[in-house]
DNA sequence: CGCCTGTCGGCTGTCGACACTTTGACGCTT
DNA sequence: AAGCGTCAAAGTGTCGACAGCCGACAGGCG
């Protein structure tokens, strides 16, 4: 894939406390027992971790580069809220790093990244059948994460990093993603069928497009989500 | 402006200290006593400092987020080293990114956004015609800032906060900006013309041919650079 | 009864200290 | 002479502790 001179050995995973430490506040978070609005206090973390706040606000830094969490100053870290407009505005931002990512690779030749696309939607397909909807967001952003890797810019790899939390967390508050789960896994195919056809400019109107569709239902159904509750 | 109540009082600026040394770490940097690919040691920057090693850590993590500096594990920070692979990547993410934006502030109507635009550009002439390269290449991503804050999508501003500092340290390191520093200066202006007539596809066309040129003669100068040195 | 003020607990920001890792140099072996 | 092992200095990772700040609650005044 990249031209590394030798992938001869696996670099040795370090402990790094505070990327375990950020798993798990993470995991915190997925699993609903830190909500998109609450306070993380750092304090009772490193208590109950058996850890030093030090590692613990590491971590904290970490998730907040990656857009998990957002730092007030003397008052902590806070869990990101997302509203119906920050999720709006990450969408558009989505597609305009993914019309190019989608370009790209299929100028490029997107022969060698083809068969982990393919894999990502038979995965949302088997998940929707499944009924497993938060896997299911999980295997949609890998697609669009893989798309971005693939694409051989790494700086869209990493704005696609910064907001996936926030995709993730306005998707899963919403709940059931669509009305019709399997629908999600084909609106797909097109990117598919664009990039393996090599033609740049369909590659990205396909995903524009999926994006775009994606988009609408998604904000409509959190302002809606918005108004019952707010 | 907003509908606030009373803007009776100006929130104190607190100290911040973080953000002071944030500051000096940057200042450090633009003044070439630390350059790129050398290492920053906090316990130096601490003893020099009078402050502890704490708030110099919170000032890394916060250049490490705005794309100044990098840290590996156990060895600390490192001012972050541009290569003409990367130049190119971000160049290519930000024509993404600023044609969005412009296409934007066109469709919603940049009256407002159009002197503080225009006067950046003045701004690089006047510092054009007095050889200050550095300033204006403050003045040149000042008025690209701009037109990101203004277009009303946060996160387009996020981004290119992010990789602002990258395209700094680029620049001051080609030196000379450009064959002809009055030059760069004219070509906003069909950017600002798109803006004011509100054509969204137009601006969005100038601000790509716009980057696209300035992108290729940097990146060809870096490679000229990095072939000399290296 | 409602608003403001004084107090209190908890928390973050900052500090100095210690252990482990990295790094460069010196001396030894082959 | 080149390479490996040892060692010391420097620096980061982590820790516990203290001071200042924030939010909440109780009490006083209009």
């Amino acid at each position: 894939m990249s031209d590394i001179e030798a992938p001869l050995f696996a670099p040795i995973p370090r402990d790094d406390l505070p990327q375990r430490i950020a798993r798990q506040l993470a995991d915190a978070v997925t699993a609903g027992r830190l909500r998109p609005g609450e306070r993380l206090s750092e304090s009772a973390a490193a208590r109950e971790m058996g850890v030093s706040r030090a590692p613990v606000r590491e971590a904290a830094r970490l998730l907040e580069s990656a857009g998990l969490l957002v730092s007030r100053p003397n008052r902590g870290f806070f869990v990101r809220s997302v509203s119906a407009t920050d999720l709006d505005a990450v969408y558009e931002l989505r597609i305009c790093i993914e019309a190019e990512a989608a370009a790209r690779l299929a100028r490029t030749g997107a022969a060698s990244a083809l068969p982990r696309l393919a894999a990502q939607i038979e995965r949302m397909r088997a998940l929707a059948d499944a009924g497993a909807h938060v896997e299911q967001v999980d295997a949609d952003l890998a697609f669009h994460r893989a798309l971005c890797a693939a694409c051989g810019n790494a700086r869209l790899l990493g704005v696609f990093d910064q907001i996936v939390w926030e995709m993730r967390l306005g998707l899963v508050l919403i709940g059931r993603l669509y009305d019709d789960a399997h629908l999600i896994a084909e609106t797909h195919l097109p990117v598919l069928a664009a990039l393996r056809a090599g033609d740049p400019a369909a590659a990205a109107a396909a995903i524009r497009f999926h994006i775009g569709a994606a988009r609408e239902a998604v904000v409509d159904r959190f302002r809606a989500l918005e108004g019952t509750t707010a």
